[in-house]
DNA sequence: CGGTAAATTGACCTGGGTCAATAAATGTGG
DNA sequence: CCACATTTATTGACCCAGGTCAATTTACCG
């Protein structure tokens, strides 16, 4: 049934936008490669990074609810992705049980990080949300990786990290150099190296999302 | 199957904590009377109110990922919770596939209701925050109303907005008197008036997530 | 090798926070 | 129904984290 899911595939160029805001939509995707980001545009002009995405992401849940979507879907890197109808999704749910409960799962965890946005914008520094958004892209890019690597390549614009965090690009840079002097990361080119990650979890108020399930209620493949 | 979910039934006074951030947790709960919120709280000892309750919204959805809360659910008024166990839910995934479906568009509006947090909090004034807010709590005490009331008890203190809206009690204070002054609104004792709903929605970056749904894509009921 | 996007840095400004005092509302026991 | 206690709301004075603007510098790219 996945598998079908990723049977057609897109390439998409860097800056590419999958889905527009606003567009009538009914279709969602896989992401196969890359990374890809969904924001919206206020009517100042300013954007808001809502998520980045990585590969395994299914995009365009909001084509489920909302006849228009509510959100830009765009290719922050080169990218890959599977388009599927929704029509999928309503077979899926009608035969395959323990995959919607995941699908509920995937959901959950999706909410919660949104929370956890929340509470970063609403109540933490900047230094703190920066800080707690290179731990979350570390662990995005490798979920299943128990113990995560140090150092990669970020592949985001200060301008995208401000977008995302809430802060203008010119106070990133201040806050990412303060961060380095602080001992707690180093860079070079477009790779960061995260020298204490713990600190930096405690910072930014950072809890990794993808530790801590619990998913023995869900019902038996059929 | 919906009415069996709400077959036992639990009081709550003011203020009383139906789940504590960091619980074990294997419930879940429907509120049928009263208002309820649900937020975290940051080590400076500082609160992010992430979303209000209204009588038929279901709460504690994270019991169905994470062994223990990652939030704390509250009583913002004396209310009346129906607590039902996850296993219910397996049964409902396993047995009622329309059912799960719209289990799932509930999860999308409350995930695209959480992305107009984001936004609003990362890019938009204490003003903007405050109208939509406004808004919003008029819009879910009566979801299916087409008319609204323009006159509503707010039943929320202003550092309970301001715990939302990620500002403080005294500048919720200050932002409510110049929507006053503006004309936009009216107070007396915890009653607000919308005098000019349009004009707060524009200023509020405001979208009815209520409106604008498309289901057709919901599978059959069995 | 020019040309453009991105990063850096300094100078200065402002929206919203902090602190503190007062008033109004709400609740409570008698 | 009243006196008192506790929240909650209001207002002013002042401060600072983060924004704005502008000028360089550096990295990337055809």
């Amino acid at each position: 049934m996945l598998a079908g899911l990723e049977e057609r595939t897109r390439p998409l160029r860097r800056g590419g936008v999958l889905v527009r805001e606003n567009d009538l939509q009914t279709e969602l995707f896989v992401l196969t490669r890359g990374t890809m980001m969904s924001y919206v545009l206020l009517d100042d002009g300013s954007r808001q990074i809502l998520r980045f995405l990585f590969p395994g992401d299914m995009m365009g849940f909001s084509s489920l609810v909302y006849r228009r979507s509510v959100e830009t879907i765009a290719a922050v890197t080169d990218c890959v992705v599977a388009p599927f109808d929704r029509g999928c999704l309503t077979r899926l749910v009608g035969d395959h049980p323990r995959l919607s409960a995941m699908m509920m799962v995937m959901n959950q965890m999706e909410r919660v990080m949104l929370t956890d946005r929340v509470a970063a914008l609403g109540r933490t520094s900047a230094k703190a949300r920066v800080a707690a958004l290179l731990l979350e892209i570390r662990n995005s890019l490798a979920p299943t990786d128990p113990s995560p690597r140090a150092c990669f390549a970020l592949g985001l614009t200060q301008e995208e990290i401000g977008d995302a965090t809430g802060l203008t690009a010119v106070h990133v840079n201040r806050m990412l150099r303060q961060l380095e002097q602080d001992g707690l990361i180093a860079r070079e080119n477009g790779r960061v190296t995260l020298l204490n990650a713990p600190m930096l979890a405690r910072i930014g108020n950072y809890v990794n999302r993808f530790e801590g399930l619990d998913l023995s209620w869900l019902p038996p493949a059929r």
